[in-house]
DNA sequence: GAAGATGGGACAGCCATATTGACGTATCTT
DNA sequence: AAGATACGTCAATATGGCTGTCCCATCTTC
């Protein structure tokens, strides 16, 4: 199969031979440099709130629930389902968790009184900017020392591994940035 | 307590005040932004290779031990230890479930016997390879997305992640690049 | 106003992946 | 010979996911 490729992004298991000469091949040190830099960097950034986590006797799950009812007071629950792309059951035992703490408080929605409405309370909004305080010190940290042209390439390569459809979804938690 | 807020996102417990007129608080969103896409771009990478592994029946865990035993033939199982983060326990059933397989193989070492050396069979290495395709394909479409420098900076911000004492174990894979 | 669709909750049971602590054995080092 | 090290293993536990099923309240549509 001729794939006239400039593009090297064409070959998949199937045409071995046509890889060999691909700039695609030449190009498997770069990708396993990325794939190791993020695995390292992703997990080194989320060990960075663990401690403050465990503190409350709460997970990782839990701050990924906060963080985007942080981001987006008033979120529905189907919104933060689709954010973190589990199941209504796993999300359950998470909010029911941080209800009970008393970090997030709950209203039926205005237009349609199905949804619920979530939000921080006071207590949670404290803990969630001290878990983010951690992060922010490790990125800001990695920000300062790449530069900020290295930061925008940082997103861009980012970007660039989320699925065309979900990137709108990403999109809107900068959008509504105050 | 009046924050005067023109964001909602600046009202950390503690040094508002100080914070308010630095540079970092002003780098907020952007620390916001890398967390979300950091988020997302990992989960969405590593998403692509969930269903080649389910129809071996196996996990995540276990294509990170085939990738670094990929990586780097006959490591020994500390220094596998090492990249995971995980403990001896939890490495050894995965180590189990890959030899059980047929993907990987082991011998002792040759200056210290104590050791045992790891590497992958035909089998693991073909199936390691269909792994990374997918990781190949999607690393490589956000690469070409973005560009060279792009692609540059985004190395620089993961690497500056990853604390200082682990960079050289991080590096380490990349120098006996075959 | 009835029927159906949708948002959300809950029960039961399961699985994968991690943990801790204790202990054992072979091998290397001193 | 004594101690440290590399590796393995037993048992118990936690977390955070999953599926399947059923339910209620509310909105939409005819």
């Amino acid at each position: 199969m001729a794939v006239p490729s400039s593009s090297p992004y064409d070959n998949h298991a199937h045409d071995a031979l046509l890889r060999t000469a691909s700039a695609l091949f030449l190009r498997e040190g770069e990708v396993r440099r990325g794939v190791e830099l993020l695995y390292f960097g992703y997990t080194r950034l989320t060990k960075s709130i663990d401690e403050g986590l465990s503190e409350h006797g709460l997970g990782r799950a839990h701050h990924r629930a906060l963080y985007f009812i942080s981001r987006q007071p008033d979120l529905t629950v189907s919104e933060l389902l689709s954010y973190l792309a589990i199941t209504k059951q796993s999300l359950g035992r998470v909010v029911n968790d941080l209800s009970k703490r008393g970090y997030i408080e709950t209203r039926a929605g205005t237009t349609d009184r199905r949804q619920k409405l979530l939000r921080l309370t006071a207590e949670g909004a404290a803990f969630e900017a001290q878990l983010f305080d951690a992060l922010r010190s490790k990125l800001a940290h990695a920000y300062a020392g790449a530069g900020q042209d290295s930061v925008t390439g940082f997103w861009r390569v980012l970007e660039g591994l989320i699925p065309e459809e979900e990137r709108a979804m990403v999109a809107a938690l900068q959008m509504d940035e105050r």
